[in-house]
DNA sequence: CCCTGATTCGC
DNA sequence: GCGAATCAGG
């Protein structure tokens, strides 16, 4: 998409406003915030009331831009104890309602991320389509109420030790609920 | 990990 | 002029 004296005068406008370039970049739609911020500095209106910029540069010389090839690999032989939760909370009946956002907003395929669940609400064919998008329990593509009726265990044979039997599994229990 | 703006530079 | 890639930071 074009910069048109519209879609600039728009740009002005909310960056102005406070937005961030990735909220503008959302809102004209088919630029990125790159694109925006970009656009920005060309403009020469980068300074703003921004809240967070005490007034360092980061001051960064050379980037090669393609063909990068050297650059010692730098290794890290120590590794992090990490904590992880001790003790999980138990599985709780839990609501499966729908799931707003934080940013107000429903999960879509457009803003669902890799740590929200991925349970689909909704007519997929419908614009109200939504997913879930709770946080994702552990590693799982689901939400811990989710995860618990997409893997319904059947009581019998569930022993299949494997994960990756636990993973069919629980494909198999989202076929049974939805497509 | 999510996000922010800043910068460089091939196109 | 444009913006992806990358950086540096919150």
């Amino acid at each position: 998409m074009a910069w048109t004296d519209e879609r600039v005068e728009q740009l002005k406008k909310l960056w102005s406003e406070g937005l961030s370039a990735s909220q503008i970049a959302k809102q004209l739609g088919g630029v990125t915030r790159n694109a925006v911020i970009g656009k920005v500095h060309r403009l020469g209106l980068s300074g703003r009331a921004t809240p967070s910029r005490p007034a360092r540069r980061t001051v960064k010389p050379s980037r090669p831009r393609t063909t990068t090839a050297s650059t010692a690999p730098a290794q890290r032989p120590v590794s992090r104890p990490s904590p992880s939760t001790p003790t999980p909370a138990a599985p709780k009946p839990a609501p499966v309602e729908p799931a707003v956002l934080p940013s107000g907003e429903f999960a879509t395929v457009l803003t669902l991320r890799d740590s929200m669940c991925k349970w689909p609400i909704g007519d997929p064919a419908q614009a109200e389509f939504r997913f879930c998008g709770r946080k994702t329990a552990g590693g799982n593509a689901y939400c811990e109420a989710h995860s618990s009726m997409a893997y319904q265990p059947s009581a019998k044979r569930r022993r299949r030790t494997s994960d990756a039997g636990a993973a069919l599994d629980a494909i198999a229990a989202t076929r049974r609920y939805n497509f």
